[in-house]
DNA sequence: TAGATTGTTAATCGATTAACAATC
DNA sequence: TAGATTGTTAATCGATTAACAATC
């Protein structure tokens, strides 16, 4: 629960989803060195209007500064302790397939503030493979691992048929989120958050896009 | 523009979102053997309620009847059909990197109706493979295999950097979609559609949830 | 026919935008 | 101080839910 001025807020669903990229363009401007915009400049770069984005900060503080916009490093780093990743988290991939191995080499997220530790897989020609630096275990050793090493994502990346079940497992040693790419909705306990990639839900949006704009 | 009963009628996209679920999910019932189903049973599948299914679904015809439900096989072709994908739709990927050989192997899209036909990169130890089947191909021959081999949808999975040049040369070789996975919000003209799947977006939203709701 | 469940209108809820006073 | 731009309230818009007549 968010807390602002000693109540408690509920934030809207839609505000959330739009956070990480303001994040993310607020990366960018500090990389290119911009010091100050405004939420008219930076509403045109996110793609969402002005009063809607002094509207969706103003949830979780006051940023800004009247007459002269806001700090572009004050906001990001504000942003970032907003989604608690000044912290970093531990994460265990489990499934070491062509998916996953895309996720062990991707470096998008580890500069974000996420880390993964290692990864799991049933695959007995996988297990004591080290890609990328990251070493592939057993998953035998899943519910031991993520008590013994303050892992509170799991990252599944295995077929359909198997999610839930590594879901369950996950749940049962005790992470706090399962980022899942299985075309699965799982069901966990409400403790838990899930995020799902169902990544052909994306291209099937596409599809209708096109065909049904003609 | 969707037209019904000879009115065209925009479509919210809140509705669109949800398709590719509802979709999903009368596969599942199908091959489960499951004749029919009603908007209350499904909605708790989906998790949406049932007025809001059936509201949806009405934007695009009445596929149920009174006192029955809904045929799980009719819907489920209704839907194939709504979404444009009863006529498979040619892709090109381009980017062969971790990412986009997931991709070439991954299996869900081409169960639902898309068909990648070949892949491009710039690399030329990667040119003139096959993986799984698909040829690599250099770069420099996208926009004429594009005119020549009917693609309408492009997939991009390289580099942050590169990806809007790639978006520009998809465009101009002329593809009506596109599927990004570079974290870069693309600029395109306005004919053409962009799906973004900005994963690490969904890892952030996760970590909100994670460390908020404490 | 009676029971079930849709399709659809009206009511509610939530999210976005407009407007402007506060203030740097 | 004057100009700029925020923070915030009120108005609008869009999406969801409730309710029920239509009908299989």
């Amino acid at each position: 629960m968010i807390h602002k001025e000693g109540k408690a807020v509920v934030i809207p669903t839609a505000v959330i989803k739009r956070l990480p990229k303001y994040h993310r363009h607020l990366g960018k401007l500090l990389k290119k060195g911009v010091e100050k915009i405004s939420s008219r400049e930076f509403g045109e770069i996110v793609g969402v209007s002005a009063p809607q984005l002094r509207q969706d900060l103003n949830h979780f503080g006051n940023f800004g500064q009247q007459g002269y916009g806001y700090n572009v490093e004050k906001l990001y780093n504000a942003l970032a302790k907003v989604m608690g990743i000044e912290k970093k988290s531990n994460m265990v991939l489990v499934g070491v397939g062509n998916l996953g191995q895309a996720l062990i080499s991707a470096t998008d997220f580890k500069r974000r503030g996420f880390n993964l530790c290692t990864a799991f897989d049933i695959n007995p020609r996988l297990v004591g493979m080290t890609i990328n630096g990251i070493k592939v275990r057993d998953i035998a050793n899943l519910e031991q691992y993520i008590k013994d090493n303050d892992i509170n994502i799991g990252i599944i990346a295995v077929p359909e048929e198997t999610a839930q079940d590594v879901a369950d497992k996950l749940v049962l040693a005790g992470v706090k989120g399962i980022w899942n790419f299985a075309p699965v909705d799982l069901k966990v306990s409400k403790e838990v958050s899930v995020e799902n990639e169902h990544l052909t839900e994306g291209l099937l949006r596409l599809s209708f896009k096109i065909k049904g704009e003609i």
